[in-house]
DNA sequence: GCGACGATGTCAGCGACTGTCATAACCGTA
DNA sequence: TACGGTTATGACAGTCGCTGACATCGTCGC
């Protein structure tokens, strides 16, 4: 395929992650990425849009692996029931190793530049699943909700996980937060006026 | 204060919104709107970090208006119910007209990288607003998941009203918006298993 | 008036990203 | 095996966002 050595994209992704995770992210250039790869700069531009898109290339997996089940527990669970099943199969089946996603999430914590494209990748994420929901019958309005809070409960059960994993696999921080937010939000006080 | 005309900073603002309606966000250097102010490229990065930054000085002022309600009716409300009556309440002070926000949101929407610094700043606010509830005795993971559905239902309720203004002011969104979450979630329906 | 101080101008430079064209490898086909 | 088409890469130039350093202008207190 590539011109000399195969897997170019990957020994591109290889070379950003080592650099990302050893000089930081601002302080390294793509030219160091792509020689390090034995690559040209001009080259990484053609495998990633941008100098974050390293990070966050194959999220479009997660987002089909929601879709999917999402839509495939519809009918049973409801659009907030569907939502949350997606979300605690997808962490049970999708999320590599703490290990893994932990160093990972360490270089995106340390530069605000990558969490706004995760935050992005994310609210992309829930604007698919209301998009289910919506071809299901659900108002739009319920289905942007429905989707949005999963998000939230996604990204609290996230963080905690990466954070403190000795709680337990990500599946369990999932439970925890759906959980969570159904308490909240089940309790009956009608936000009074200030 | 400024060398020659005063408010170089207003200027600097108007001067962006104006370029990035007409021509469009991309389409717009930084050198462009610095003339058009009457000042000079060097001038503008000193008073927005970045050229997206124009679009969202003065989210502090959001992010503390939300900060101070939350903790004002905390006690009355709890967690969730804190959050939802500080959204509410901003939504009926805070926000400026719905042809100007409108205006605004369509430069965002047109353009990804605002997106992701307005998610961003979303985002921050959750955070605040999570610290909030912890300094209140809330537990780390319920002041998360409380903090983030206010945004999930805010992030949608501000959606509609942009949309469709004609729905009414932006309160009536906010309401609505928190009314849906808590019949989404009330719904005795555990995720089943896939 | 004079000096401290804050806001602006000027200049040089780095690095992300893009357009364009040339070139080297791969693939099927004759 | 030679050939032509396709695809990935290299090479080069250029724009633009953004920063650091230093000079300069205006304002304010004395």
């Amino acid at each position: 395929m590539g011109r000399w050595e195969p897997n170019a994209q990957a020994r591109l992704r290889q070379a950003a992650l080592d650099l990302y995770s050893s000089r930081g992210f601002e302080a390294t250039t793509v030219a160091e990425i792509a020689e390090r790869a034995g690559l040209t700069e001009r080259t990484f531009f053609r495998h990633f849009a941008d100098k974050r898109e390293v990070l966050f290339a194959g999220s479009e997996r997660l987002q089909e692996l929601l879709v999917e089940t999402t839509a495939a527990s519809f009918d049973a669970a409801g659009p907030a029931g569907a939502v949350a099943a997606a979300f605690e199969h997808a962490a049970s089946t999708y999320f590599p190793e703490v290990a893994f996603s932990r160093q990972r999430q360490d270089i995106i914590d340390a530069n605000p530049p990558l969490q706004e494209r995760e935050l992005a990748k994310l609210h992309r994420v829930g604007e698919a699943l209301a998009q289910v929901l919506r071809e299901r019958g659900v108002a739009d309005l319920s289905a942007a909700v429905a989707a949005e809070s999963g998000i939230a409960a996604f990204k609290v059960a996230f963080a905690g996980w990466v954070t403190d994993p000795r709680d337990g696999a990500l599946i369990n921080h999932m439970r925890e937060s759906f959980r969570a937010q159904r308490v909240l939000l089940a309790e009956p006080t009608p936000a009074p006026q200030i």
